[in-house]
DNA sequence: GCGCGCCATGTAATCGATTACATTGGTAGA
DNA sequence: TCTACCAATGTAATCGATTACATGGCGCGC
C-alpha cells in the first residue's frame, strides 16, 4: 500500500460534527437549518463543533435529499452584450437575496450554435429557468411542457406566443415608434430601418413599431428602406455599405440595436459621411457605450436592471408555489434618450 | 386526502428503467455509463427502457456518489466586458468537450462588491476553479489553500505571487512597452498613461511596461503624465478632464484598457480636440468595439480565446490528476494593432 | 398522584445513482 | 472429467444531509 495522496483529507461531515458536539446528526442538521427547534444550549454546542471541525455543508447531498438545488439557470444569447449583463445584474440582486445561486448559460457559446434547452435542463437539476433569449426555440419549451419536465420559468424579452409562460418585457413596438417620431419631428421624411435578424421576435416587433411610427407621422413606407440586418456591429457596418450604394438614400435610420448603430456609423464616418450633419442615426437599448460613442448615440433606453429584478421576483414566487395565477406578466416602459447622433436633415 | 398537485409527477429513476428492462439497477447504471461491461443484448434492452420511461439521469445523485460534480466555476470581474466574454468562449470550447459544465460567477454582481472566493466555494461543490479576476483577494486563496479546501484551480491574467497556482497570462508589460514604442516611432515625445485601478496587478504591470517603453525610447518619465484611473469608460472620461486642464499636455496617451480609451476620446472629441490629429490615443485589449469606434482604436491585442482554451486545458488536466508538476504556467504573446486613433504629432 | 401533551432529541429511512463484492453459467486447459 | 477463470449480472452498501417517526422527560390540570 502506497501512502495516500495529499489531496485525500476527506471533508468533515455532519457525522463528525455530531460526534464532536455529542449530539445526533438530526440535531446538528436542525441546528444548522436555523430551526428554532433546538435549545439554546445545544445550538451553542453545535456551533462550536462546527467551528472546531471546520465543517462546511455538502450541498449536493442536501440537494438530493431536499429535491431542490436552490439555483436557477439564466439562459442568455450573448454575455458579451452589456444589455444582457445589465439584466443579469438585476436578476442577481433579487435571486441572491432569496437564497438562490445563479447558473449562467450562453447559448452562443454552447453546442456550437445548436442550442437546445432540453439538453440543458436534462444536464442540471435547477429549480427555475430564466430565458432572456428571444431567439430560443419555442418548440423546445413546448415539448418540455408537454413532457411535464418544464420547471418554473420566466421569459425576459418578448415572446411569440405569450400564452406559454409568464414574461417580463418592454414596449418594443412603442419604443421603435418613439424613435421614428423623434426623427420625424426633426424634419426627416426618408427614414430607414436596420432590422433585427429574420424571425427574431424583438426584431419583428421593432419593425412593427417602425411602421406604426411612420404611419403616425404620415410618412410613406418604402420597403427598400428596410435594411435586413442583425443585432451585431458587423451587421451594421454591412448595412452601411448597402446604404452607401443607394441612389435615393434615407436621411435617417432607426437601428434595432445600439451595436448595429455603432457599426453603421463607424463605416459611414470612415466613408466621409458625417453623423449627424449628413445622416441621423438612432439606436435601441442604450448600452453603456452609447453615451461614449462619437458622436454619442441617441437611442431608446430600456429599464434593463429593473427587468432583471422583476423577472427574478416572478420566478422566485413561482418556485415558492405562489400564484400560478395565469400569466402574471409584466410590461415595462421605454424612454427616448436624445444625444448627438440625430439632428435635422441638411437642406440639400 | 386531496388530490396531488399536477406538478407531482415524479421523475422516473433508474429503478423504473431497471424494472422496465427486466434487469438490475446496477446493470442499467453500467449500460448508461457506456461501460462495455454489458452484453449487446441487454444494452439494447436498457436503451429501449430508457426511451420508454423517458428517463433522464439525476445528476445530483450521481455527483453525491461519485464525489465530483463535473462542473467548473469561472470567476469573472465583469461579464459585460467583452474581453472576458471572449476568454470564457475559449474556456467553454475546451471544458464542454471534456464533459464539464460551466458555472459563471460575476464578482461585480455578487455580494454587493464584497466578494469572497471562500464563500463561493463553500456554497457549491465544484471540481475546479478558474479565476479571471486579477482583483480577487489573494489572501482568500491562500487561506483556502492552507485549510486544504482549495480545489484544482487555474488563474487567468497576471497574478501577484505566481508561486501559488498555475496560470495563463499574457505579456502585459511587453504589450505596454509595444504601445509606447509605437507612439515614440510616430514622433511623440510627451507620452502619458491612463493607469489601471490602484493595486490591480494588471494595471501595475502595464505601468511598468509603460516606464520601460519610455526608457527604451530614451524618453523622459514625468509622473504628472501618469493619470491615475480605472478600467472603465467613465474613468477615461474623467482623465480627459484632467488632461484638458493641464498646461503642458502630453501629445499621446497609452490607456490601460480600451474602455478607458473610449471614454477619453469621447470627451476629448466633445471638447473639440481631434483624435488623432491633435492627440493620439492607444488602448489595450482589442475588444470588439475597438475596430468600430470613431476613430477606430489602435490597441494591443490579446489572444483572448486562446487564453481561455489554454486555461481550461490546464485545469482539466489538473483535475484529472495529471502533473501537479509545479507551476505549469503559460504566457502568451500580444500584438500591436494599428488603426486610426494614433498619428504623428501635429507640429505646432 | 395520574395522564395528556409538548418540547428536545435520537433512530433510522430516504433521496437516486454508483460500485465493491457475490453469484451464476460457461469454457478452456490439465 | 474436474478445476480455474472469465464474463455478465445481481445484491446491497454507500455518498451526506434531511426528516418522519419514536422516545423520554417535564409541567400542568384534574
Amino acid at each position: 500500500m502506497t501512502s495516500a495522496p495529499s489531496r485525500a483529507k476527506a471533508n468533515p461531515t455532519i457525522q463528525d460534527v455530531a460526534r464532536a458536539a455529542g449530539v445526533s446528526t438530526a440535531t446538528v442538521s436542525r441546528a444548522l437549518s436555523n430551526s428554532d427547534k433546538v435549545s439554546a444550549q445545544t445550538l451553542k454546542r453545535v456551533q462550536d463543533a462546527v467551528e472546531q471541525t471546520k465543517y462546511v455543508m455538502n450541498h449536493t447531498a442536501r440537494s438530493l435529499r431536499r429535491q431542490r438545488s436552490n439555483s436557477i439557470c439564466v439562459v442568455v444569447p450573448a454575455l458579451l452584450n452589456s444589455f444582457f449583463s445589465m439584466i443579469i445584474a438585476g436578476v442577481e440582486q433579487v435571486a441572491t437575496k432569496a437564497g438562490y445561486r445563479l447558473f449562467l448559460v450562453d447559448t452562443n457559446l454552447s453546442d456550437g450554435g445548436d442550442f437546445h434547452v432540453a439538453r440543458l435542463i436534462e444536464s442540471v437539476p435547477m429549480d427555475g429557468l430564466l430565458v432572456i433569449d428571444g431567439g430560443i426555440s419555442e418548440q423546445d419549451l413546448l415539448d418540455l411542457e408537454a413532457a411535464g419536465r418544464l420547471m418554473p420559468s420566466v421569459l425576459i424579452c418578448e415572446w411569440r406566443s405569450d400564452t406559454l409562460l409568464p414574461s417580463v418585457t418592454v414596449d418594443n413596438a412603442g419604443g421603435a415608434s418613439l424613435a421614428v417620431s423623434h426623427l420625424a419631428r426633426l424634419g426627416h421624411e426618408k427614414i430607414g430601418h436596420l432590422t433585427g435578424p429574420k424571425g427574431h421576435i424583438l426584431g419583428d416587433l421593432r419593425v412593427e413599431g417602425f411602421r406604426r411610427g411612420l404611419e403616425n407621422n404620415e410618412l410613406s413606407i418604402s420597403d427598400q428602406y428596410l435594411f435586413q440586418s442583425e443585432f451585431s456591429m458587423a451587421s451594421g457596418r454591412q448595412a452601411a455599405d448597402t446604404w452607401l450604394g443607394m441612389k435615393d438614400r434615407p436621411t435617417a435610420v432607426f437601428c434595432a440595436s445600439d451595436s448595429q448603430a455603432f457599426g453603421f456609423i463607424s463605416h459611414l464616418t470612415a466613408s466621409g459621411v458625417r453623423v449627424p450633419q449628413d445622416m441621423s442615426v438612432i439606436g435601441f437599448d442604450d448600452v453603456e457605450a452609447a453615451a461614449y460613442f462619437v458622436p454619442s448615440l441617441s437611442t431608446i433606453s430600456q429599464p434593463t436592471v429593473e427587468m432583471g429584478r422583476r423577472a427574478a421576483d416572478l420566478l422566485v414566487r413561482q418556485i415558492a408555489g405562489e400564484h400560478h395565477s395565469d400569466q402574471e406578466s409584466v410590461t415595462l416602459g421605454v424612454e427616448l434618450v436624445v444625444r448627438d447622433s440625430t439632428a435635422a436633415p441638411s437642406s440639400p
